[in-house]
RNA sequence: AGGGGCAUAGUUCAAGGGUAGAAUAGCGGUCUCCAAAACCGUUGAUGGGCGUUCGAAUCGCUCUGCCCCUG
Protein backbone atom coordinates (compact mmCIF):
# COMPACT_ATOMS: atom_id res chain seq x y z
CA UNK A 1 0.00 0.00 0.00
CA UNK A 2 1.27 3.32 -0.89
CA UNK A 3 0.81 4.90 2.93
CA UNK A 4 2.51 2.26 4.72
CA UNK A 5 5.69 3.68 5.62
CA UNK A 6 9.07 1.66 4.73
CA UNK A 7 11.51 -0.07 6.98
CA UNK A 8 13.91 3.77 6.96
CA UNK A 9 10.77 4.31 9.53
CA UNK A 10 9.98 7.50 7.70
CA UNK A 11 6.73 8.70 8.45
CA UNK A 12 4.10 9.50 5.59
CA UNK A 13 1.51 12.52 5.25
CA UNK A 14 -1.56 11.81 3.44
CA UNK A 15 -2.76 14.69 1.47
CA UNK A 16 -6.50 14.79 0.26
CA UNK A 17 -7.02 17.66 -1.33
CA UNK A 18 -9.84 18.50 -3.90
CA UNK A 19 -12.23 20.99 -4.95
CA UNK A 20 -14.72 22.87 -2.83
CA UNK A 21 -17.82 20.12 -2.54
CA UNK A 22 -16.12 17.32 -3.90
CA UNK A 23 -16.73 15.41 -0.48
CA UNK A 24 -13.16 15.92 0.98
CA UNK A 25 -14.61 15.96 4.85
CA UNK A 26 -16.34 12.44 4.85
CA UNK A 27 -13.85 10.63 3.11
CA UNK A 28 -10.91 12.05 4.98
CA UNK A 29 -12.50 10.44 7.89
CA UNK A 30 -12.91 7.45 6.61
CA UNK A 31 -9.36 7.48 5.90
CA UNK A 32 -7.88 8.77 9.21
CA UNK A 33 -10.31 6.14 11.14
CA UNK A 34 -8.95 3.59 8.96
CA UNK A 35 -4.75 4.47 9.92
CA UNK A 36 -5.98 5.09 13.51
CA UNK A 37 -4.52 8.81 12.63
CA UNK A 38 -5.94 11.96 12.95
CA UNK A 39 -6.51 15.22 10.68
CA UNK A 40 -4.78 18.41 9.87
CA UNK A 41 -6.62 20.63 8.07
CA UNK A 42 -5.12 22.77 5.13
CA UNK A 43 -8.12 25.08 4.46
CA UNK A 44 -7.41 29.03 4.68
CA UNK A 45 -11.26 29.92 6.03
CA UNK A 46 -11.99 26.91 8.18
CA UNK A 47 -8.97 27.70 10.51
CA UNK A 48 -11.53 31.09 11.59
CA UNK A 49 -13.56 30.33 14.42
CA UNK A 50 -16.50 32.81 13.48
CA UNK A 51 -17.03 31.45 10.23
CA UNK A 52 -18.58 27.76 10.44
CA UNK A 53 -21.98 27.38 8.26
CA UNK A 54 -20.42 29.37 5.77
CA UNK A 55 -17.04 27.30 5.40
CA UNK A 56 -18.58 24.32 5.64
CA UNK A 57 -16.54 22.77 8.49
CA UNK A 58 -17.16 19.48 8.87
CA UNK A 59 -19.75 18.45 11.54
CA UNK A 60 -19.39 18.10 15.90
CA UNK A 61 -20.33 14.55 15.10
CA UNK A 62 -17.25 14.31 12.56
CA UNK A 63 -15.15 16.40 14.85
CA UNK A 64 -15.72 14.09 17.50
CA UNK A 65 -15.01 11.10 15.46
CA UNK A 66 -11.31 11.64 14.72
CA UNK A 67 -8.82 14.34 16.10
CA UNK A 68 -9.17 17.69 13.75
CA UNK A 69 -6.18 20.41 14.10
CA UNK A 70 -6.40 24.06 12.08
CA UNK A 71 -10.41 23.92 12.32
CA UNK A 72 -11.64 27.10 14.45
CA UNK A 73 -8.26 27.34 15.95
CA UNK A 74 -8.02 30.86 14.85
CA UNK A 75 -9.87 34.52 15.06
CA UNK A 76 -10.64 36.72 12.03
CA UNK A 77 -9.11 39.44 14.00
CA UNK A 78 -5.65 38.27 13.35
CA UNK A 79 -3.96 38.22 10.29
CA UNK A 80 -3.04 34.70 8.91
CA UNK A 81 -0.67 34.16 6.48
CA UNK A 82 0.48 30.92 4.03
CA UNK A 83 3.83 31.55 5.98
CA UNK A 84 2.05 31.46 9.46
CA UNK A 85 0.47 28.38 8.40
CA UNK A 86 3.76 26.69 6.98
CA UNK A 87 5.50 27.22 10.46
CA UNK A 88 2.66 26.07 12.58
CA UNK A 89 1.53 22.95 10.91
CA UNK A 90 5.18 21.93 10.35
CA UNK A 91 5.48 21.85 14.47
CA UNK A 92 2.16 20.30 14.62
CA UNK A 93 2.77 17.20 12.11
CA UNK A 94 6.56 17.09 13.85
CA UNK A 95 4.42 16.54 17.18
CA UNK A 96 1.67 13.79 15.46
CA UNK A 97 4.59 11.67 14.17
CA UNK A 98 5.88 11.10 17.05
CA UNK A 99 2.77 8.72 17.96
CA UNK A 100 1.48 8.32 14.28
CA UNK A 101 2.85 6.69 11.02
CA UNK A 102 0.66 8.49 9.51
CA UNK A 103 -1.41 11.69 9.47
CA UNK A 104 -4.07 12.59 7.32
CA UNK A 105 -4.20 16.24 5.64
CA UNK A 106 -7.10 17.49 4.11
CA UNK A 107 -8.13 20.99 2.49
CA UNK A 108 -8.82 23.18 -0.46
CA UNK A 109 -6.13 25.92 -0.32
CA UNK A 110 -3.89 25.48 -2.54
CA UNK A 111 -1.11 27.72 -1.56
CA UNK A 112 -1.28 26.77 1.80
CA UNK A 113 -0.73 23.68 0.58
CA UNK A 114 2.22 24.42 -1.45
CA UNK A 115 3.48 26.45 1.88
CA UNK A 116 3.49 23.15 3.62
CA UNK A 117 4.79 20.58 0.83
CA UNK A 118 7.31 22.97 -0.60
CA UNK A 119 8.13 26.03 1.48
CA UNK A 120 7.43 29.52 1.35
CA UNK A 121 10.94 31.76 0.96
CA UNK A 122 11.98 33.36 4.26
CA UNK A 123 10.94 36.98 3.02
CA UNK A 124 11.88 39.42 5.84
CA UNK A 125 9.77 41.23 8.20
CA UNK A 126 7.79 43.84 6.13
CA UNK A 127 7.59 47.54 7.36
CA UNK A 128 3.56 47.65 9.13
CA UNK A 129 1.06 49.44 7.13
CA UNK A 130 3.03 49.85 4.39
CA UNK A 131 0.93 47.86 2.33
CA UNK A 132 -1.91 49.94 3.26
CA UNK A 133 -0.35 53.07 2.38
CA UNK A 134 0.77 51.53 -1.00
CA UNK A 135 -2.90 49.76 -1.77
CA UNK A 136 -3.97 53.56 -1.20
CA UNK A 137 -1.72 55.01 -3.26
CA UNK A 138 -2.66 52.74 -6.33
CA UNK A 139 -6.35 55.00 -5.63
CA UNK A 140 -4.88 58.51 -5.56
CA UNK A 141 -1.40 57.81 -7.70
CA UNK A 142 -2.40 55.04 -10.14
CA UNK A 143 -0.94 51.41 -10.36
CA UNK A 144 1.58 53.01 -13.09
CA UNK A 145 2.95 55.07 -10.75
CA UNK A 146 3.69 51.82 -8.20
CA UNK A 147 5.11 50.05 -11.76
CA UNK A 148 7.56 52.67 -12.15
CA UNK A 149 8.78 52.28 -8.87
CA UNK A 150 9.06 48.62 -8.74
CA UNK A 151 10.95 49.63 -11.84
CA UNK A 152 13.62 51.36 -10.03
CA UNK A 153 13.79 49.37 -6.90
CA UNK A 154 13.26 45.47 -8.28
CA UNK A 155 13.82 45.56 -12.27
CA UNK A 156 13.83 41.75 -12.01
CA UNK A 157 10.76 41.54 -10.50
CA UNK A 158 9.63 44.02 -13.02
CA UNK A 159 9.98 42.03 -15.99
CA UNK A 160 8.48 38.77 -14.38
CA UNK A 161 5.43 39.93 -12.46
CA UNK A 162 2.09 40.42 -13.80
CA UNK A 163 2.19 43.89 -13.73
CA UNK A 164 -1.53 44.65 -14.33
CA UNK A 165 -2.59 42.29 -10.86
CA UNK A 166 -2.58 45.54 -8.16
CA UNK A 167 -1.66 42.31 -5.60
CA UNK A 168 1.46 41.26 -6.88
CA UNK A 169 2.76 44.53 -7.78
CA UNK A 170 2.42 45.91 -4.23
CA UNK A 171 3.77 42.69 -2.43
CA UNK A 172 6.90 42.86 -4.26
CA UNK A 173 7.07 46.88 -3.65
CA UNK A 174 6.19 46.33 0.11
CA UNK A 175 9.13 43.63 0.64
CA UNK A 176 11.41 45.71 -1.63
CA UNK A 177 11.20 48.97 0.16
CA UNK A 178 10.96 47.20 3.61
CA UNK A 179 14.57 45.34 3.19
CA UNK A 180 15.92 48.20 1.11
CA UNK A 181 16.88 44.73 -1.25
CA UNK A 182 14.90 43.68 -4.49
CA UNK A 183 11.73 41.18 -3.59
CA UNK A 184 13.31 38.92 -5.91
CA UNK A 185 16.18 38.48 -4.68
CA UNK A 186 14.89 36.60 -1.77
CA UNK A 187 13.51 33.73 -4.23
CA UNK A 188 15.38 31.03 -4.14
CA UNK A 189 13.15 28.73 -6.15
CA UNK A 190 14.26 25.72 -4.17
CA UNK A 191 11.72 23.42 -2.61
CA UNK A 192 12.81 23.01 1.11
CA UNK A 193 13.10 19.12 2.52
CA UNK A 194 10.35 18.01 4.67
CA UNK A 195 10.92 15.10 6.58
CA UNK A 196 8.15 13.01 6.00
CA UNK A 197 7.06 11.65 2.84
CA UNK A 198 4.34 13.62 1.33
CA UNK A 199 1.28 11.31 -0.94
CA UNK A 200 -0.88 13.37 -2.55
CA UNK A 201 -4.38 12.27 -3.95
CA UNK A 202 -6.88 14.74 -5.59
CA UNK A 203 -11.09 13.74 -4.99
CA UNK A 204 -12.44 14.07 -8.42
CA UNK A 205 -15.55 14.07 -9.65
CA UNK A 206 -17.20 14.58 -13.33
CA UNK A 207 -17.66 18.63 -13.91
CA UNK A 208 -21.56 18.65 -13.63
CA UNK A 209 -21.87 15.71 -10.53
CA UNK A 210 -19.43 18.46 -8.94
CA UNK A 211 -21.27 21.59 -9.92
CA UNK A 212 -24.58 19.67 -9.18
CA UNK A 213 -23.09 18.80 -5.33
CA UNK A 214 -22.04 22.75 -5.34
CA UNK A 215 -25.24 24.11 -5.62
CA UNK A 216 -27.10 21.74 -3.58
CA UNK A 217 -24.98 22.38 -0.33
CA UNK A 218 -25.10 25.86 -0.88
CA UNK A 219 -28.48 25.52 0.02
CA UNK A 220 -28.14 23.24 2.77
CA UNK A 221 -25.97 26.04 4.15
CA UNK A 222 -28.48 28.89 3.99
CA UNK A 223 -30.86 25.98 5.99
CA UNK A 224 -28.16 25.91 8.56
CA UNK A 225 -28.41 29.73 10.11
CA UNK A 226 -26.10 30.80 7.42
CA UNK A 227 -27.31 34.25 7.02
CA UNK A 228 -27.81 34.73 10.63
CA UNK A 229 -24.38 33.49 10.73
CA UNK A 230 -23.26 35.95 8.35
CA UNK A 231 -25.57 38.69 9.71
CA UNK A 232 -23.25 38.59 13.00
CA UNK A 233 -20.15 39.35 11.35
CA UNK A 234 -21.51 41.59 9.15
CA UNK A 235 -19.99 44.48 11.42
CA UNK A 236 -16.36 43.22 10.44
CA UNK A 237 -17.22 42.87 6.63
CA UNK A 238 -14.27 44.89 6.07
CA UNK A 239 -11.70 42.31 7.33
CA UNK A 240 -9.52 40.07 4.81
CA UNK A 241 -11.26 37.22 6.25
CA UNK A 242 -14.48 37.92 5.02
CA UNK A 243 -13.76 38.82 1.46
CA UNK A 244 -14.93 35.08 1.29
CA UNK A 245 -17.21 33.41 -1.37
CA UNK A 246 -20.47 33.26 0.28
CA UNK A 247 -20.17 36.22 3.32
CA UNK A 248 -19.43 38.67 0.16
CA UNK A 249 -22.75 38.28 -1.07
CA UNK A 250 -24.81 37.87 1.77
CA UNK A 251 -23.16 41.14 3.23
CA UNK A 252 -24.56 42.76 -0.17
CA UNK A 253 -28.03 41.11 0.27
CA UNK A 254 -27.81 42.72 3.77
CA UNK A 255 -27.07 45.95 2.22
CA UNK A 256 -30.15 45.71 -0.15
CA UNK A 257 -28.46 45.36 -3.58
CA UNK A 258 -29.62 42.30 -3.97
CA UNK A 259 -32.40 39.69 -2.70
CA UNK A 260 -31.77 36.93 -0.78
CA UNK A 261 -32.22 34.55 -4.01
CA UNK A 262 -30.05 36.39 -6.11
CA UNK A 263 -27.47 36.45 -2.77
CA UNK A 264 -27.77 32.62 -2.98
CA UNK A 265 -27.73 32.24 -6.94
CA UNK A 266 -24.28 34.41 -7.01
CA UNK A 267 -23.45 32.57 -3.92
CA UNK A 268 -23.91 28.85 -6.04
CA UNK A 269 -22.55 30.58 -9.15
CA UNK A 270 -19.23 32.00 -7.12
CA UNK A 271 -18.86 28.63 -5.61
CA UNK A 272 -18.25 27.30 -8.81
CA UNK A 273 -15.95 29.41 -10.08
CA UNK A 274 -13.20 28.89 -7.32
CA UNK A 275 -13.83 24.97 -7.40
CA UNK A 276 -12.72 25.37 -11.15
CA UNK A 277 -9.45 27.86 -9.93
CA UNK A 278 -8.62 24.91 -7.71
CA UNK A 279 -9.06 22.48 -10.27
CA UNK A 280 -6.36 24.72 -12.53
CA UNK A 281 -4.48 25.51 -9.61
CA UNK A 282 -3.50 21.53 -9.29
CA UNK A 283 -3.58 21.10 -12.94
CA UNK A 284 0.05 21.75 -12.85
CA UNK A 285 1.41 20.29 -9.87
CA UNK A 286 2.32 16.50 -11.98
CA UNK A 287 2.89 14.78 -8.34
CA UNK A 288 -1.01 14.70 -7.69
CA UNK A 289 -2.72 11.41 -8.27
CA UNK A 290 -6.28 12.60 -9.33
CA UNK A 291 -8.81 9.89 -7.94
CA UNK A 292 -12.76 9.07 -7.94
CA UNK A 293 -14.41 8.93 -4.51
CA UNK A 294 -14.82 5.37 -5.45
CA UNK A 295 -10.89 4.57 -6.71
CA UNK A 296 -9.82 6.52 -3.84
CA UNK A 297 -12.15 3.82 -1.36
CA UNK A 298 -10.50 0.71 -3.50
CA UNK A 299 -7.31 1.92 -3.35
CA UNK A 300 -6.96 2.80 0.86
CA UNK A 301 -10.06 2.08 2.33
CA UNK A 302 -10.98 -1.11 0.78
CA UNK A 303 -10.50 -3.29 4.47
CA UNK A 304 -13.39 -1.36 5.99
CA UNK A 305 -15.97 -3.11 3.87
C1' A B 1 -61.68 40.67 -29.95
C1' G B 2 -59.47 45.65 -30.82
C1' G B 3 -55.27 49.15 -30.03
C1' G B 4 -50.14 49.91 -28.75
C1' G B 5 -45.12 48.27 -27.58
C1' C B 6 -41.05 44.88 -27.68
C1' A B 7 -37.99 40.90 -30.11
C1' U B 8 -29.72 41.56 -30.77
C1' A B 9 -24.56 36.44 -27.18
C1' G B 10 -27.11 31.87 -21.85
C1' U B 11 -28.64 36.84 -19.33
C1' U B 12 -28.89 42.42 -19.03
C1' C B 13 -28.12 46.27 -22.41
C1' A B 14 -25.59 49.18 -26.90
C1' A B 15 -25.13 50.22 -32.28
C1' G B 16 -27.89 58.77 -36.41
C1' G B 17 -29.25 52.80 -43.57
C1' G B 18 -22.55 51.62 -44.14
C1' U B 19 -16.96 46.54 -40.22
C1' A B 20 -22.94 44.19 -34.71
C1' G B 21 -20.02 46.27 -29.22
C1' A B 22 -20.03 45.97 -23.70
C1' A B 23 -21.00 43.90 -18.96
C1' U B 24 -21.88 39.32 -16.89
C1' A B 25 -22.20 34.04 -17.19
C1' G B 26 -19.69 29.91 -19.80
C1' C B 27 -14.81 27.85 -21.17
C1' G B 28 -9.40 28.17 -20.47
C1' G B 29 -5.25 30.02 -17.77
C1' U B 30 -1.62 32.75 -14.13
C1' C B 31 0.04 32.29 -9.12
C1' U B 32 6.09 32.45 -3.36
C1' C B 33 2.55 34.72 2.55
C1' C B 34 -4.87 38.96 2.52
C1' A B 35 -5.13 32.85 -1.89
C1' A B 36 -12.63 31.09 -0.81
C1' A B 37 -7.79 36.60 -2.59
C1' A B 38 -6.07 39.17 -6.96
C1' C B 39 -5.23 39.00 -12.16
C1' C B 40 -5.25 37.48 -17.54
C1' G B 41 -7.12 35.18 -22.19
C1' U B 42 -11.32 33.40 -25.07
C1' U B 43 -16.06 31.06 -27.47
C1' G B 44 -20.75 33.08 -28.41
C1' A B 45 -26.08 36.98 -31.18
C1' U B 46 -29.60 40.48 -34.94
C1' G B 47 -36.86 35.26 -33.85
C1' G B 48 -38.92 33.13 -39.18
C1' G B 49 -40.28 34.77 -44.20
C1' C B 50 -40.89 38.44 -48.08
C1' G B 51 -39.77 43.28 -49.82
C1' U B 52 -37.31 48.54 -50.48
C1' U B 53 -31.95 49.70 -51.16
C1' C B 54 -25.52 49.48 -54.13
C1' G B 55 -25.99 48.22 -48.86
C1' A B 56 -30.97 46.53 -43.48
C1' A B 57 -30.22 45.10 -36.42
C1' U B 58 -32.06 49.84 -38.25
C1' C B 59 -37.28 51.25 -43.29
C1' G B 60 -42.11 48.47 -45.10
C1' C B 61 -45.37 44.01 -45.11
C1' U B 62 -46.28 39.34 -42.86
C1' C B 63 -45.84 35.15 -39.44
C1' U B 64 -44.47 33.65 -34.50
C1' G B 65 -43.68 34.78 -29.39
C1' C B 66 -43.82 38.05 -25.08
C1' C B 67 -45.65 42.59 -22.47
C1' C B 68 -49.19 46.72 -21.66
C1' C B 69 -54.01 49.13 -22.42
C1' U B 70 -59.33 48.85 -23.74
C1' G B 71 -63.62 45.69 -23.60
Amino acid sequence: MPYRSDRCMKKNLILLIGPTGVGKTDLSIELAQQLATEIVSCDSRQIYREMRIGTAVPSPEQLAAVPHHFIGTHSIHEVYTAGKYELEALELLEQLFRTHDQVVMTGGSGLYIDALCKGIDDFPEVVPGLREQLMQRIDTEGLEALRQELKLVDPESYRQLDLKNPHRVVRALEVSLSIGKPYSSFKTKEEKARPFNIVKIALQRPREALYDRINRRVLQMMEQGWEAEARGLYPFRHLPALNTVGYKELFDYFDGKTTLSEAVSLIQQHTRNYAKKQISYWGRDKSIRWMSPDELKKAYLCCLD
